[in-house]
RNA sequence: GCGCCCGUAGCUCAAUCGGAUAGAGCAACAGCCUUCUAAGCUGUAGGUUAGUGGUUCGAUUCCACUCGGGCGUACCA
């Protein structure tokens, strides 16, 4: 990449110089004027050589060694910036890397051999997937597609908890349904799940066992049912979305495993936690932030639901991962940290863990903004959502926006098939593209734009087409600090302008003409160029790539 | 009360470990279709980056406080 080129260049400047070795900063500068690429070297060493900031920026061009081909011009500007001006044959050169790299260009083997594990949904299937579960569903789905392309070995896990209070619940609730069927008059528990599924577990029990159950005591196999039920349901919404999960893991095979009563073991044994009131507390460092101690034990018996979590993190640690990610909602902002000191505090290493916390979602219908939160009752299906504005919206809506910053996902807006929707925005330049070559194929048969030939570089160099592909070549960059921080909303933002750039090229330079064979040769490898590019961005986002729209 | 997160154009949001004149989309206004998709393009207008103070060559970014919003603060998950 044309940073790490710059970077040895002017380390070698500073070695020259004498100057004392920094980490080098290069940025790309908002304003076209100050080049492509800009460095503020000169401004951080000043302090400690007591010389003007512009005086040692002109020390350091005065030892640039640096290759015309790639760099065309550098200049000194403001208060003491290094601005390079990457020379058109460098873009030009990185077009071609597109066309040969393909479906590649823009990877990197940055993580390659390394192993990570990102754990989302996890929904517990007492019900199907509803609006509250929507963000982290799709913000996982391009996560896990961004550690892909930085090389990662990625694990896709769903974890639920099949021992708790909700699961008990689901199979009272069915149970409930199943008796009402024999008696109209029997008690729906009072905190169970109302929703019209639950009658329909229980419809196809009763079907096929009758009213053998009607006097069970042990309701594990209405449990089971529920939960074969609901899991058939989350599947299905998740294979809408294009989601599939590597491993499904539960709370009970830590319980079978021993790895529960292991974990209590070793808190006990190191004295981390102690009895009281029939419970066991875990003692809670108030230095780490935490104000009290927290049961892990109810009286009783049963764990917490911070047991569990904590042998869940600790057996992922122990199967060797580089990377372990989890994707929570704001509403567990607290919680992951009692769980991840816990592990701590058992001589793990917790910086492996990454835990991605993403803020709550408002629904707006109309005017109004409703939220919609993962535990509500008022329950409103991911499905339906997807139904009604289509996937890829789903997709992007969810995606758009940074984690931290709380989402209003404007339902009409999503639905609507015009300009006014921003997921079309992108897709359109890709169809418009596709519209493009077909256009050529069909007739212009005489023009062969999809040979690896040499063709006429030379014929490149309005200013739309420079911008053009100056934005192709930053992909790479882009994926890899998009990767970096877990954010795959900045691909959006990139795409955008890659999108806005090429309806530019578009407007301002006629791509094929029958009087100009080469040229139009030239300008089809640029919207090839143009159209891998955004197929390579909107995999990684999760959205579809349309010819036609 | 305490903890975490957030506050940027009328609305929804960007802004690369602190960088140069804070950017897009929508909404508003004015233009552009005998030529490859007008789901597009061009232009205009829109801001004390919630507020006050601090740190420094330089702050939307870091620190302190104030105001406003979200989420937590269970022997629920």
């Amino acid at each position: 990449m044309i940073k790490t080129y710059l970077h040895s260049v002017i380390n070698n400047a500073l070695k020259k110089l004498n100057f004392p070795e920094k980490s080098i900063q290069l940025d790309n500068p908002k304003d076209e004027k100050h080049g492509d690429i800009t460095t503020n070297v000169a401004l951080t060493l000043s302090k400690e050589l007591k010389q003007k900031p512009r005086d040692i920026a002109q020390s350091i061009m005065d030892n640039l060694d640096l290759n015309p081909e790639i760099i065309s011009k550098v200049e000194l500007a403001g208060a003491g910036f290094i601005n390079f001006f990457i020379s058109d044959k460098y873009y030009i050169a990185e077009l071609l890397n597109i066309l040969t790299e393909k479906d590649k260009y823009g990877k990197s083997d940055d993580f390659t051999g390394k192993k990570a594990n990102l754990e989302w949904v996890s929904a517990n299937p007492t019900g199907p997937l509803h609006l509250g579960h929507g963000r982290q569903v799709c913000l996982g789905k391009a996560i896990a597609n961004l550690l892909e392309c930085v090389g990662y070995d990625v694990t896709r896990e769903y974890y639920y908890n099949d021992a708790g209070n909700q699961m008990e619940n689901l199979g009272k609730s069915v149970y409930a349904r199943y008796m009402q069927i024999i008696d109209p008059n029997f008690p729906f528990p009072e905190d169970g799940y109302v929703g019209d599924y639950i009658k329909q577990i229980a419809q196809l029990i009763y079907d096929e066992r009758k009213d053998s159950l009607k006097n069970s005591t042990d309701l594990s196999l209405f449990k089971k049912a529920g939960e074969n039920y609901n899991f058939k349901m989350i599947r299905s919404t998740l294979n809408k979305l294009g989601i599939h999960h590597d491993i499904f893991s539960n709370e009970s095979q830590l319980y079978t495993d021993g790895k529960i009563d292991k974990t209590i073991n070793e808190f006990i044994a190191r004295g981390l936690a102690y009895e009281k009131d029939g419970a066991l507390w875990l003692k809670m460092d108030e230095k780490a932030g935490f104000d009290k101690d927290k049961v892990i034990r109810k009286s009783t018996g049963e764990p917490t639901y911070r047991l569990p979590d904590m042998a869940y993190h600790i057996e992922k640690l122990n199967r060797g991962y580089d990377l372990i990610i989890d994707i929570f909602g704001s509403d567990h902002g607290d919680t992951y940290k009692e769980v991840l000191y816990g592990v701590q505090s058992l001589g793990y290493d917790t910086s492996k863990i990454k835990v991605i916390i993403h803020q709550m979602v408002t629904f707006k219908e109309g005017t109004e903004s409703v939220k919609m939160s993962k535990r509500s009752d008022k329950s409103y299906p991911l499905d339906g959502l997807i139904e009604e504005v289509g996937a890829d919206a789903v997709q992007f809506f969810f995606v758009m926006r940074g984690a931290n910053t709380h989402l209003d996902f404007d339902i009409a807006l999503a639905k609507e098939h015009s300009d006014k929707n921003p997921v079309y925005y992108l897709q359109y330049a890709h169809a418009r593209i596709c519209g493009i070559l077909r256009n050529a194929e069909d007739n212009f048969p005489g023009f062969d734009f999809r040979s690896e030939a040499a063709f006429s570089d030379g014929l490149i160099g309005t200013e739309e087409e420079i911008q053009l592909l100056k934005i192709l070549a930053k992909f790479p960059e882009e994926v890899s600090s998009s990767a970096a921080s877990f954010e795959p909303h900045k691909i959006i933002t990139y795409l955008n302008v890659v999108a806005e750039r090429f309806h530019k090229f578009y407007h301002n330079n006629r791509v094929l003409d029958a009087e100009n064979k080469e040229l139009s040769i030239a300008r089809l490898k640029v919207c090839l160029a143009t159209k891998q590019i955004l197929k390579n961005g909107f995999e990684i986002i999760g959205i579809s790539a349309p010819e036609r729209m």
